[in-house]
RNA sequence: GGAGAGAUGGCAGAGUGGUCGAAUGCGGCGGUCUUGAAAACCGUUAUCCCGCUUGCGGGAUCGGGGGUUCGAAUCCCUCUCUCUCCGCCA
């Protein structure tokens, strides 16, 4: 969340970020808000003295003098309660306000309504050309041909038990999948990532803390019988690690790689990609979760090394990819910068996301309450990124795509092939 | 699932209706002593909010929420979490 006190003296560079991310927000009403919480303390907290001051005589009063005064007590209590009371309605929807509050957006994020206005930065790797054998062109297959046909996705007995956008991977599909995962997460490990195996099932805390509550409750699954969440992202686990804490400021950068299970609903996405691993309910997923300095520029740095690592994973498997640099419109609330990296999916014909880069700034670590006190002692709000590094099935879609032969069998990428017993391909039985 | 115990400052731990934001010890910080360090001794040491502003005044906070009371760390209700025993169990 923002600072109140930013919201209050920035109000137009609040009314821009709602503008350009499209987010209702009315800066106005917070401010009214605010003034009004304001008065209120005010109010209650003198009405509290006058109530301590005279607690602290009746103590020393007795007989009538004593009855008196605390008749009199009796009804300024009251007041009192009447005012604190109304303190805590106006408390309730100033926080709530607050929690929606928009983040301003970084100078470099371009202006735009939704993803169709994101901006390709760069592009890497050339696009797939399929040759067969003798060298002559055959048409490629879509990945849930190609799964099915050598038995390693089935989609059809996913949907039968649990309902739509559910799938089973199976044999060497299974066996890629966690090949694909294994390599990833070594790979972050060498370059001094700590790995996570968090929980995937969070209370409300940590979905407010990361920002995906307020607002993001329709695409959660949750468990109301113990008001717990299946987390969407290990990001939600892992940045809420150090919640409620204070940190050394020698401890950061904190460089965390959360492996885990993800969930969403999708709500509001029927038709859309409803074909295939591109947008299921449950996947696998390496998050990286960085927690630094109070720095824009340690922030920049931080958000570059994410991106990189990411890219790398893409050019060890081999895959074509392009970096954009995300719009506004298509940013979430909490957002400074964001880039989107997208895998070549030639059954889509165009980039998928693969990997998503974002910068928070403070936003979560206010929220999470995460802190560290510097060398002079003094307390700062934490810097928060999180990069995607692999999320699986969905990478399986170029990897499959990209890598088929003309006889329908796969070529493992060379990186994944020491994971997978030396396998070389992957043919039908 | 059943029975019981508990949650107090960075840590340990006292406090069962008022003078308690909280004893004491440890730790931290500053100082004295010392060539330096240790020990000893002295001092100091929570966070948040509001208002005038290098300081001060007020308010809130003893796991969370609610209640009783003029007054709650202390009494009552409730939730969460921790521990012990029994049961069940991957």
């Amino acid at each position: 969340m923002l600072d109140p006190k930013f919201i209050v003296a920035n109000p137009d560079a609040v009314k821009e970020a709602a503008r350009k991310k499209h987010i209702n927000f009315d800066v106005d009403d917070f401010i009214r808000l605010d003034e009004k919480r304001r008065e209120l303390q005010t109010r209650v907290d003198s009405l509290r003295a006058e109530k301590n001051t005279a607690s602290e005589r009746i103590q020393k009063l007795t007989g009538a003098e004593k009855e008196t005064a605390v008749a009199e007590m009796r009804a300024k209590g009251a007041d009192e309660k009447t005012a604190s009371e109304e303190l805590k309605q106006t408390e309730e929807l100033w926080q709530e306000a607050l929690l929606r509050a928009p983040a301003p957006t970084s100078p470099n994020t371009p202006e735009g309504k939704d993803d169709t206005e994101n901006v390709e930065l760069y592009t890497h790797g050339e696009l797939p050309k399929f040759l067969d054998a003798d060298g002559k062109p055959f048409e490629p297959k879509d990945h849930i041909a190609l799964g099915e046909a050598l038995d390693i996705i089935d989609i059809e007995r996913g949907v039968k038990i649990a309902g739509s956008r559910s799938y089973f991977l199976k044999g060497q599909g299974a066996l890629l999948e966690l090949a694909i995962l294994h390599f990833t997460l070594d790979k972050l490990v060498k370059k001094g990532f700590t790995p996570f195996l968090p929980p995937l099932l969070v209370n409300r805390e940590a979905m407010l803390g990361t920002g995906y509550f307020p607002g993001g409750e329709e695409q959660a699954y949750s468990l109301p019988l113990d008001e717990k969440y299946l987390i969407g992202t290990s990001e939600v686990s892992v940045a809420s690690y150090h919640m409620g804490e204070t940190l050394a400021e020698s401890e950061l950068p904190k460089i965390y790689a959360g492996y885990s299970y993800c969930f969403r609903r999708e709500a509001g996405t029927y038709g859309k990609d409803t074909r295939g691993l591109y947008r299921i309910h449950q996947f696998q997923k390496i998050e990286q979760v960085i927690i630094c300095k109070n720095d824009p520029a340690e922030s920049a740095r931080m958000h570059e090394f994410l991106l990189k690592n990411a890219e790398e994973v893409l050019q060890d498997l081999g895959l074509p990819y392009r970096v954009v640099a995300v719009c506004s419109g298509d940013m979430g609330q909490g957002q400074y910068y964001k880039n989107d990296v997208e895998t070549w999916m030639p059954s889509r014909k165009s980039y998928g996301e693969t990997h998503s880069c974002s910068t928070f700034l403070d936003y979560q670590a206010r929220r999470l309450n995460l802190r560290y006190k510097d060398s002079a002692g003094k307390v700062h709000f934490a810097h928060t990124l999180n990069n995607t590094c692999i999320a699986s099935p969905r990478i399986l879609i170029p990897i499959l795509e990209i890598y088929q032969n003309s006889d329908g069998s796969i070529t493992i990428p060379e990186v994944l092939r020491p994971y997978m017993g030396g396998r070389e391909r992957i043919t039908r039985r």
